[in-house]
Formats: structure tokens, C-alpha cells, sequence
DNA sequence: TAATCTAACAACGA
DNA sequence: CTCGTTGTTAGATT
């Protein structure tokens, strides 16, 4: 599932490509990802334009002409993807389309778990999950006191707090690998043994890790609207630790080791993250 | 703790003994077992009498001549006691004693997790425990088809449900072991895999012990207000398998086992429970 | 040993 | 984590 930094770069193609179509046509293919009946949907769709887009979370958020938002989460292996020229879409594949009045189209892409989300002008803060978020980690308001906050009085392993989207917004099981180990954290060290030391590191390699992600382009399986792949994995210093099960941590040399944390799986360097 | 049977017995001797007196006096010696700070429990309870006592689940419920109810949880080791003459309790061993115009006192005892709450007319619906509480196993509304009910769409084992008391009030792993060996089945059985006729058998067996402890008279441990105890243990057909370990099962001689079920015993015998 | 609440965790389903 | 629900467990304690 694309995270924070997949988001923020595809949104940004996004601005670049959508605003001003106006959409024509709406096909739907799998009526579940909607949260109003197909003809609702449509009807209400029908005929607006995307003024503009924005992230919240591993959300992409589109505010319509009419005020109101259409909230799109991609789930696992999702894709936004603009074409022209037209192309008949596999109804298989393809979630939803949305076809312009220049004769492009938007594909709303995912093999599970994906939504498309129609709300009115104020909906988003009772949407149960967008309305439920966490703090952005890269605006102002994430300061290493908020990281501080978070973890007091909890009881689990760190991993399970990072990575749950009421706390913090955006992070998936892809960044959180080099976030840790930048911050020479293990993901099962208990919240509650956490020093002042460490939470300052992990505050600063969470904002570290996220911008590098947005700076290097889309992680492993994710593009922007036109189709375009990051260098993830093409060149050495990205990622360090993500997926390199095997290879040399980059400080000491020790190969990168691959665990099970609850229910998800962790790359570290068994040496450096304590 | 003292489960249903042993509250219907408490309750039947507290109606014979208690009605009438009035409360001079009121010594707390624990106060968190109250729901009201010490002096406003005091102020409103002082010069009241007890009109009548019922039972709901584990709970004893008075009603008091302002129409209030004052109701008690006896927690672990709990123990409701008349006593005459008047005596001077140990602090450390009684947690509330009320003491009568007629010099009697009412001595609430136990050595864990007791509660003594005072509330108004109407509260008890909305008390966290008691507003809670699951039907009344021996009314005319439990019937085989609430049970039914209760355990569609559960995936648990069953020995979970018969004690939650949300679902039924009044069992404990006290009377739960010879409701299960009464209905010939295994505390780790799953809910979902129960038959009508299990069901069935259960819902005799929950009735047909609850019955017998109430005239039995109280189980291991309890007595009642004047401290009579029961029967329990004393003639060989009463209990036929609670802690009854190493003995043989009344019905096919197989030894009864002690195994461990979540966090609580469970005595049974292991081939007529299935 | 017991009772209940809760957080954390796992299993499952959508 | 993709997220919600449900059940299980460990820890704390009203």
C-alpha cells in the first residue's frame, strides 16, 4: 500500500494533470469501494471537476468544484493512473473509471481493500477512518514532545505504535524499516523503556526517512498518475535496510536480518537496533 | 465468590433477619469499596432501614425505606454477617459495619474486590456491573432458544460465555463444573460447534444445578447471614464434580481431571465431556 | 485458588 | 496494518 512519501509524490502529479477535467462518464466495477449506491454516486458525480489534491495520511484527498471531497485509498496494489488515449478497461482490474470530457481517464486501480470515497464539504472529521487519523509527521505540529506524548503510559512494542495511523498518520511496513534503523531502534523495543535519547532520534528519523522517500520517488510497486517508478532500490543509499535481507548494514557491517513482529515481517540490523 | 445459589440462600435469610432495623451507626474501613466518599455515604445511609433483599446475578440488592438500594458484591472471601451481641470488629478483616437501633450490626466482610454501593432510585440500569448483567439463568425468559442466541456467531469456547456475565448473570467457576459435566460437555468446547441437542442439555443443566445449590444451601465457603453453611461436600451426591479431582465420575467411573482453561480450573470428567 | 477490567495481541473476515 | 471485530491472555486492581 502506498505510504506517506508514495502519496505525497503522486498527489503532486495529480495537481499537475487533473484539475479542470471534468468528468463525463463514470464506470464502476466493484460497488463495495463506494460509500453511497452506484446511481448516488454517479449522479452526484457526474459533470464535476477535480479543482485540487492533497494527503492525509495514505490518503489522497480531492476537493471537487463543488466543495465537496472524493477520498480515494489505494488498499494493496493500488494505482491512480491517467490515460490518453482512451482504453477499454478490464472490469477485473480496474475498480473505477472515471472518463473526462478531453477524453482521458482516470483508473482507480487495486486487487483489494481500496476505497473511493464520496463526502460532503465537513464529512472528513466523522469519516471513521480519515476523521480518526493522526498527526501528519512532517507538518509543524509533530514535535519530539508529541512523540514523547504518544508513547507514555503504553505498554506494547513501538512498531505496533508507529504503524497505527491513529497516532501517526501515513507510515506503512515499507518506511518504518529505515525509520527504525535510523533511529537504532528495535521494533520490539517496549514503549516504556523508550529515554528521552532515543525518542529524539526516532522523531527526527521518522521526518528524515519520509522526505528522503519523497525526494527519491515512489517506493517499491508504486508510481504517480503518469505511470512513473522512483529509484527505490536502483541505487545504493536507497533504501538501507527495507528488503535487504542478507546484505551489510551500512554503519557495522553486520548482514540485515529478517523477523516477525506480530503479524508483520521486520528488516534490521540485529547490531546496531537495540 | 459466591455465585447464584449462594446469593438466593444469603438473600432468603437476610429477608428473615434484617427488615426493620434501623442503621445508627456505619464504620468504614476500607473506603474505596464504597461509591460515594466516607461522610456523604454516612449522611445518606445514617437512620435508614433495610425493607427488603433481592438477588441480580452476584450482587445482593437491599431496598432501603427512601426507595435507594444499597447493593453488595462480595468480591473474594466475601461474607454478609449478623451479629449479636454487638462486637468489635477488626479493621483489617471487615471493610463496612453497620450497627442497628436494636444493637445488632450487619458486618461486610471479604479480602478482595467487594463492593458496597449506594444508589438511587432507578441507577441500577445505568451501574457499570449491574446495569450490565446478562438474564436471570432461573427466570421464565431464560428459555432454550435465548440460549440458542447467545451462542450464534460466537467462535469462542463455550466455558467463556457461561461465565460472562453480560450473557448469563449468577455462574461461577464454582457451579459451571457440574453444569457442564450435567450437560456432557468439555469447558474448551467451541460454540459454533454445539448441536440443539446440546443446547438443549446445557439449558436443563444450568437450571436443574442452580436449583439443586439452592437447596443444598450454600457452596464452599459461604453461609448465610446467621453463617449456616450448606451441604457442599458433606454427602456424596452434591457437588458430583467440582473439586472432586482423582475421584470417579458418578457416571462411567473414569478418574475426574483439573485442567486449566484461560486463566481458570476446570474439574471434569474427560470422557463423558465432549 | 478466586473476579473483573483493560491493554495488548492474535486470528479471522471483508 | 489494511482495518475492524472478536477472542485470548497477562497485568493491574475497585
Amino acid at each position: 500500500m502506498p505510504e506517506l512519501p508514495d502519496i505525497v509524490v503522486l498527489v503532486a502529479s495529480m495537481n499537475e494533470a487533473l484539475p479542470g477535467k471534468e468528468i463525463s462518464n463514470i464506470s464502476v466495477h466493484q460497488s463495495k469501494v463506494l460509500n453511497r449506491p452506484i446511481t448516488t454516486f454517479r449522479k452526484e458525480m457526474l459533470g464535476r471537476t477535480f479543482r485540487s489534491f492533497s494527503q492525509r495520511g495514505k490518503w489522497v484527498i480531492s476537493e471537487l468544484d463543488t466543495g465537496s471531497m472524493l477520498a480515494f485509498n489505494l488498499g494493496m496494489g493500488g494505482e491512480l493512473r491517467l490515460h490518453w488515449p482512451p482504453m477499454v478497461p478490464d472490469p477485473k482490474r480496474e475498480r473505477v473509471v472515471f472518463s473526462f470530457n478531453d477524453g482521458s481517464q482516470l483508473w482507480v486501480h487495486f486487487w483489494w481493500f481500496g476505497h473511493v470515497h464520496l463526502l460532503k464539504s465537513g464529512e472528513l472529521s466523522s469519516h471513521p477512518q480519515i476523521g480518526t487519523l493522526g498527526i501528519e509527521p512532517l507538518s509543524d505540529k509533530f514535535t519530539e514532545e508529541k512523540l514523547v506524548e504518544m508513547f507514555e503510559g503504553k505498554r506494547g512494542r513501538i512498531k505496533s505504535y508507529l504503524l497505527d495511523q491513529r497516532f501517526i498518520a501515513g507510515i506503512g511496513n515499507v518506511y518504518i524499516q529505515d525509520i527504525l534503523w535510523h533511529a537504532k531502534l528495535h521494533p520490539n523495543r517496549q514503549a516504556k523503556t523508550l529515554l528521552v535519547e532515543d525518542v529524539k532520534r526516532l522523531h527526527h528519523a521518522i521526518q528524515h526517512v519520509l522526505r528522503e522517500g519523497i525526494k527519491q520517488g515512489p517506493g517499491p510497486g508504486e508510481q504517480d498518475v503518469w505511470g512513473n517508478r522512483g529509484q527505490w532500490g536502483k541505487q545504493p543509499g536507497w533504501p538501507q535496510i527495507a528488503y535487504r535481507t542478507g546484505k551489510s548494514c551500512p554503519t557495522c557491517q553486520t548482514l540485515i536480518d529478517e523477523i516477525r513482529v506480530g503479524s508483520t515481517t521486520s528488516f534490521l540490523c540485529p547490531r546496531c537496533q537495540v
